[in-house]
DNA sequence: ATTACTAAGCAGCGAGTAA
DNA sequence: TTTACTCGCTGCTTAGTAA
């Protein structure tokens, strides 16, 4: 939808076309929209064509209200502000399914971080990780990610090797709570990795390349990082 | 401000240009929007030019910030959307003020209407009214209001003449709590008159041709104009 | 790589006007 | 009165390209 329909449906909603019928001929709505008569006219035919509005037309004005789908745009617009303005302590990340190489399970499996999930987090993860590819165009929201403190998930050492610290944010996708790891040391990366309690392939049904969106709960940003 | 512009500030916003500085490039945001790298170009130009962002261009990149004015603008768009989903149990209106022939102040100075205002209302109105003439465009709001069933204020008589009964509304100007009053009789005016406990012209400091707005507390519908 | 100029083409605006 | 058509014009968009 044209920015500009989607101007001329929020007035046409703020004049009560949400949730009556309204009457409005295309010269009031010209001279409300500051638009000469035949433009507000020649919206209002686009309105409707692309089902935004239903539109009865009498000999005297015409008597307007929006549909479900013109209604269903509002409040995808409305949910948009609630972002910004409501939602400061949340990261919305887009991103793209894809198969890492399996070493997720490896790490997801081993009791020293598992112990530490179940505290920290409050779910004990399937093993495996959901890897996503970020957005190039919200990799700033990646670094912003960074900037918070987040979980501290300690490292630790076998005989035989160590393992390292991980960064944890709590995280939701599509209402299934799961959390966001980050190793410690490998910054720059444009890929995340998703923790869960259940297999989130198979309980979101994904598979490789479909887009996805996580929500991230963040808390207090790092010392260092709040100049950026 | 365009349309087209507010798009863009909007989706600046949501890559996180709200509360940081993201590294965007043109061509990024014309892929994201759609658009060629030239006119993703210009839109940006044009924001900064107009003062709703700043920028800091260096060789990769630039780096992109809303300022005050460009927040101020998404804040004014999400009051909008909050009225049309949050307060679903209040009508806005807007008019001019203008001088009526002082009857008011005749009405609201009569004891028998005074008592009910301050029982039903919770406020002792000074005597006058303020007349309002609603913008053309929101009369139908107006018959929207009439659909609501209000405070009924009682008729009575005198040994001379009797007095109609009327409906108020409670309302609010600027966050002075005051009432819409409507005869019950005269339908179909473009008038609404206001009561209140202070004198609003003067604590508002409104002259005659002044564009105000009132904000309207309305409950239960009327049952038979619910199916207006 | 990235920005942003100029020029040409095209979409959208409003005047005039019919219904 | 009000809607909505045609058409000329303006201004926005993009291609080409310099820096």
């Amino acid at each position: 939808m044209k920015p500009q329909l989607l101007y001329v449906l929020k007035h046409l909603a703020l004049l009560g076309a949400f949730s009556d019928k309204i009457e409005v001929s295309s010269l009031d709505l010209a001279t409300h929209l500051k638009v000469s008569q035949q433009t507000a006219s020649r919206y209002l035919i686009e309105l409707e064509k692309q089902g935004y509005i239903t539109r009865e037309l009498g000999i005297r004005k015409q008597r307007l209200n929006l549909t479900t789908k013109g209604k269903t745009v509002l409040q995808t617009e409305y949910l948009l502000y609630k972002r910004l303005f409501e939602h400061k302590d949340r990261i919305y990340l887009t991103g793209t399914v894809f198969s890492g190489m399996g070493e997720g399970k490896y790490y997801t499996s081993l009791d020293r971080y598992v112990e530490q999930f179940k505290e920290k987090l409050g779910f004990a993860p399937v093993p495996g990780t959901l890897n996503i590819e970020i957005n190039p165009l919200e990799l700033s929201k990646l670094h912003l990610l960074r900037s918070y403190r987040g979980i501290l998930i300690k490292s630790f050492s076998t005989k035989y090797r160590s393992f390292g610290a991980v960064t944890c944010y709590p995280a939701e996708m599509k209402d299934i709570k799961c959390a966001v790891i980050q190793p410690r040391r490998t910054h720059y990366s444009n890929v995340i990795e998703i923790i869960a309690p259940v297999n989130l392939r198979k309980t979101l049904n994904l598979k490789d390349g479909d887009i996805v969106e996580v929500i991230i709960f963040v808390g207090e940003r790092n010392e260092k990082s709040r100049n950026i």
